[in-house]
Order: C-alpha cells, then structure tokens, then sequence
DNA sequence: GCGACAG
DNA sequence: ATCTTGTCGC
C-alpha cells in the first residue's frame, strides 16, 4: 500500500515533544471509518542488542480473523526507549512494512496506547495521523491514569481516568486473565476501541491481531 | 524530593 | 523489548 515516507524524526525528547503537540491537534476522537473487512496488528523486536528494529504487520479478514497478508520491515532503531516516547521508537519499521502490503488494511490495532497517554497521543494516535487509517491502542500495562476494580468475566471494563478525564478502558479480554489497556487512536472512538478489540481477542488475552504480529516480528 | 514509567 | 529455569495451577 502508499505510505507517505516522508517525514521529520526528532533527535531529542523535546523535539519529540514538539511533534507530539503539534501532531495531536490532528488526532480525530469519533469514529470515522467504514465497513472493516481487514484488520491489521502492528508489533515490533530489537535485535543486535538495541541497534536494529523489526516491524511486522498481519492483516486479518474480519470478522472471521483469517490471515490474509503480512509483510516485516528491518531498520536501524531510530530512537531509545523513553516512557511517552515509544511511537518514536517504533513507527519508522511500522511505516515501511505497512508500505510493503498487498492489502490496505481498514482498521490497525497497536500494541501501546493510543489516547490515554501523557500528551494524548500515543504509539496508536502517531501510526494513525501519519497513516490516515483508523487505529486502536491495545497495551498490555498501564502508563497513565487510574480505575475502579473490574468483574472477572470476559468482556467487562471499567474507564480509565487521568484529571477527571476518561482516557480509555481496562478491559478484561478473557475470564479471569489480567486485563487489557484500551484507548482510541485515530478515527475510532472508546467505544468502537472496546467493541473492535474484544472481537479480535476472540479466544486468548491478546488480540488475534497482535499476536499474528508478535510472532511474525520474532 | 519520591515514585511511576506503553514496548 | 530482552535476558532466562523452574514452577504453580487448571
């Protein structure tokens, strides 16, 4: 698929944060996308010590979650890791495997957080406004805000809250398993996000999708 | 100043 | 993320 390569990297954490700024003002909060008929999952590896980054992405059929495509970018590691930077981390490798794609997937779930992250724009939210695609944020840890306690039974959540601001969900994906960290990224709202994520974790903790990635990038 | 801290 | 053995529980 078309992947606009081209872009600005920053070399520092305040010229991160620069970015982030002015990045998240794109970020759109409601859901504005179509019919998915093809989800992807996003993952990422360190090889070579910390110097080198694989990406993989999977696209899945939906809502039956088939493999349909798949392909793996390597690149040198753009920037070290540094909790509330971690896009920049992994975003480069991610741009040039989705680029590497026969199908353009409707929909990308991310493994980190999309909204509920310091600066409201996470790992999800970045892949999203440099994409244009519709994206999920699905962490399997907290980075920020708190929440009540949640039932054990698969599908119940409760929201996720940072200064009295509801960031995104705890979701508990299967009975009894810890449960997942959701946020909307670009184009999805909370609710789609939870809706989206619980149908791909159809049968373990962690979605189809980013599992299918995670191993693709190992 | 003392913790917390996606992958 | 990655380095790594055994071990508790269904």
């Amino acid at each position: 698929m078309k992947v606009h390569q081209e872009r600005g990297w920053p070399n520092n954490a305040e010229e991160a944060i620069a970015i982030q700024q002015q990045l998240r003002k794109q970020v759109i909060t409601t859901d504005d996308f179509g019919t998915v008929k093809y989800v992807a999952g996003v993952d990422a590896a360190y090889i070579e010590g910390d110097s080198i980054t694989r990406a993989a992405v999977v696209v899945l059929s939906f809502p039956d979650l088939q493999v349909k495509d798949s392909a793996i970018a390597t690149r040198p590691t753009s920037f070290p890791y540094v909790p509330g930077f971690l896009s920049f981390r992994e975003v480069p490798a991610v741009l040039d495997a989705l680029a590497k794609l026969s199908i353009a997937p409707d929909l990308i779930l991310c493994d980190g957080q999309g909204i509920a992250h310091p600066h409201r724009f996470g790992l999800a939210c970045h892949l999203g406004v440099l994409t244009e695609i519709p994206t999920i944020g699905a962490a399997k840890t907290l980075l920020i805000g708190k929440h009540a306690e949640l039932p054990l039974e698969r599908g119940s959540w409760q929201p996720l809250i940072d200064n009295g601001e509801t960031i995104g969900a705890v979701l508990r994906t299967q009975k009894g398993v810890k449960p997942m960290y959701v946020s909307g990224g670009h184009r999805v709202s909370l609710p789609s996000a939870i809706d989206y994520v619980l149908r791909c974790a159809a049968k373990y903790r962690l979605p189809e999708t980013t599992r299918m990635a995670d191993r693709l990038s190992r």
